[in-house]
DNA sequence: AGCGCTGTGTGCGCTAACGTACGGAGCATG
DNA sequence: CATGCTCCGTACGTTAGCGCACACAGCGCT
């Protein structure tokens, strides 16, 4: 398992799978770079590979027939793009693009779901992240509907810095907007209004998280609300 | 396997389900009355059934911490409430409501967790039934952020419809404001508007259809979007 | 008949977010 | 150093939905 240039950073949830043809799956696994931008998945269309990410962070986003899009959820080092391919659909049922760019291991889907259908650990481990990826949209689901731009933004902002290693995140204030589902002079005014508070610093599609104690407050409860979720998803799967 | 007295129909989802020890789990299966509003699970709790409903309709709603709700899916006889329980979470996410009163057929989680671990048929239309639940819960994320009360309303009532015999519903605005996350005045003014045009009649929690064609126009592509999925899964399950 | 409860209609001011438009700032490129 | 492009700031009118308040209507109950 070769590792990144610049990217000493595992993926969790790959770490913690304990495959019966450990050396098989090791041949296929596969370190490639995801450029920011780079649509994984395209909702609808057949795929091949899942994709753990490492440094790299993937969005799920739903996009609708005039084009409006919402992030539904992320997926960083704590995850895989393309559960849908072990679970028994062909296709999967909504777009995958990479957010923030990095590496990601590239696993052939019928190797996976080779493993996955012996049943046990590699199985229960996948399946507990699918439940969390379940929460994580329910509660999108719900914040879409309750919640400011700025709190969202703020949300937005924490779930992305939990999966880099810096306080900085490189990221124009349009995608942010196609990812929340609003306007980009939204998201101009929401992050307007932190940086006046000293809460971060955007430059150019740079952002630079200077007070996140100050973010996590201005964030709605979902954040915190799937963060809890994954933290017992994690606890569960270190105590098999 | 005893019916319910007023209702022949069975759960789609429960008959294309080829348990091995059939006899032992026909022994656990239990028709149960649901009525209206009672709350089969409490999100974040734990639970020791799962319910296949047969007449009844069963919503999932995120609760937020200051009593906001959202429902993010639906579950009626095409379908099983509790997915949490064999997706290895032992406390599920959200809250599950019932929405329309009916009968629904009661397992013991740990007997559905027993075949489920066997592979095979079971655990695929299961996990098959999961992906769905995925795509509708996405949807519904990208809906609740896109579309306004009165196209969210006609989704709504025909994805109610699709799970009743009839064309009739027992449901206050009051409940569907809740449902949909919305005021309950803004669910009094999308029914009016319906009602003046001959769609809909609603009297005190009674709500008639008298003209489906109309209100697939003027409901937003979400529901066709989660009815072809859902499509797609019988499709594939009949295949088996 | 009268009471009271639940469910529905309506009105009014308010705010968040939208659509649109335009100007300017930073940065790379020739 | 000028050009051009991307990204960000701002402004203005419009609208959907909110919060609140209140009136009324159907229906069961005594």
């Amino acid at each position: 398992m070769q590792h990144a240039p610049n990217s000493p950073k595992q993926n969790r949830l790959l770490a913690a799978l304990r495959f019966r043809a450990y050396e098989h799956v090791l041949a296929d696994l596969e370190l490639v770079p995801l450029p920011i931008g780079l649509v994984v998945y395209e909702a609808g269309g057949r795929q091949d590979y899942v994709y753990f990410p490492t440094s790299s962070i993937v969005s799920l986003l739903n996009v609708m027939q005039n084009g409006a899009s919402t992030e539904i959820a992320v997926v960083g080092n704590d995850g895989v793009v393309g559960v849908a391919l072990f679970m028994g659909g062909d296709t999967t049922s909504s777009r995958a693009v990479v957010q923030s760019a990095g590496y990601a291991y590239r696993l052939h889907a019928s190797v996976l779901r080779a493993e996955f259908e012996q049943g046990g650990d590699v199985q229960h481990v996948l399946m507990r992240y699918t439940q969390a990826l379940l929460t994580q949209m329910a509660q999108t689901a719900a914040c879409n509907r309750h919640h400011t731009v700025d709190q969202q933004l703020c949300r937005w902002l924490l779930q992305s810095l939990d999966r880099l290693d810096s306080n900085q995140l490189v990221m124009t204030q349009e995608l942010i907007a196609n990812m929340l589902g609003v306007r980009r002079e939204g998201v101009t005014e929401a992050a307007g209004r932190l940086q006046d508070d000293g809460v971060i610093n955007y430059s150019r599609g740079k952002i630079t998280v200077l007070d996140r104690p100050k973010l996590e407050k201005r964030s709605c409860e979902c954040y915190s609300v799937v963060r809890r979720e994954s933290d017992r998803l994690w606890l569960h799967i270190s105590e098999v």
